[in-house]
DNA sequence: TTTGTTGTAATGTCAACGGTTACATTATAT
DNA sequence: ATATAATGTAACCGTTGACATTACAACAAA
C-alpha cells in the first residue's frame, strides 16, 4: 500500500512552474511531458494547486504561474492539497467485539500509537518547503 | 489512500494471544469474532505471525501461543510482517523526462525528504512494544 | 474414525488510481 | 470574426489490491 503518485507529481508540477516559468510558458503539455503523464493527469493537478492558491492557470490563452511564495509551501501542504490520505493513515479493522477484553479496548490502546506515528511522518513533510527544493535544483540544473 | 488493515488486525491478534492465551485455546475462529473478520483472514494473519517467529501455531488441534517475548517485538516488526507497504512507502511518477531539468533532478531532489518522512513514521513504530501494549491494556481489561 | 482445526487455493466484490477520449469553454492573435 | 491553442471536466476503461467468502485437503487428538 503506498501513497499515490499524486504527491510526487504535484510536488514535480510546482518546480516546473516556479523554476522553468520564467522561460517557458507551462502548459499542461509542457508539464506533461516533463513528468511524462497524461495532459489532463496534470491538468487535474494544475487545478487542485490553483484551489490551494499556489499558483494561477490561464484558461484560454494558457500556462500556470506562481502565486503563493515558495517559503510559504511545504511538502505537507502539497500532500494535503491533492488528497493523499484522508483523516487516518492507518486503516483499522471495523466493529471490534466490545464483549472481548481485547476487542474492547482495542483502539484505547492503539489509537495514540497510530497517530504519533501519522504526526511524524507529517513533521517531517512538514519541514521542507518548495524554496529549498528549488535551492537544491537550482545547483544541479 | 490508507495503510492496510492487515496491520491494526496483527496487533489485535498478537493481543489476544498473548493476553487471552492462558485462559483460551486461541482459535482463528475465537479471535476471528474478537476482530469481527472472516476466520480465514486470521489464519492468513497467525501464519505471517508464525512465520516471522513471533507464535506457534498448531495444525489440527489447533491454537496459537506466543513464542518471542512481548519486550522484543515492536509495532514496526508487526508492519513488516503483515507487508503493509513493500520498499518505499510513496509511490514516484515513473521516467520523468531526462532532457528536462527538472525531470532530470526530480530524483536527487526529493528522494532523501520522502526517506525521511517515512523513516520518522517506522520509528516511531520501532518504540513502541507488544509489552507496552500489554501493559495499558491489562490496566483496561 | 470422528471431530475440530489449520492451511491454502480459488473466486467475487469493491474502491482507488491512473490513462485516455471527447468536447465545451475561453483567451489571444491575425 | 475567426482561427488557434489552451484549459476544465465529465465519462469511461483497465488494472490492481484489499477484504470476504467458499471449499476442501491435511492434520492431530479423543
Amino acid at each position: 500500500m503506498k501513497i499515490t503518485s499524486r504527491f510526487t507529481v504535484a510536488v514535480h508540477t510546482l518546480l516546473a512552474v516556479y523554476v522553468l516559468g520564467k522561460e517557458y510558458k507551462m502548459t499542461s503539455d509542457f508539464i506533461a511531458s516533463s513528468v511524462n503523464v497524461n495532459p489532463v493527469v496534470i491538468r487535474r493537478t494544475l487545478s487542485s494547486l490553483k484551489a490551494a492558491g499556489m499558483i494561477e492557470v490561464k484558461a484560454g490563452s494558457g500556462g500556470a504561474t506562481p502565486i503563493k511564495d515558495a517559503d510559504d509551501i511545504t511538502l505537507y501542504d502539497v500532500y494535503t492539497t491533492v488528497d493523499c490520505v484522508e483523516g487516518n493513515l492507518f486503516n483499522f479493522h471495523e466493529n471490534p467485539n466490545p464483549e472481548c477484553p481485547v476487542g474492547k479496548n482495542i483502539h484505547a490502546v492503539l489509537d495514540s500509537h497510530l497517530a504519533d506515528a501519522q504526526t511524524a511522518l507529517e513533521n517531517e513533510l512538514k519541514s521542507v518547503t518548495l524554496a529549498d527544493l528549488m535551492k537544491r535544483l537550482n545547483i544541479l540544473m
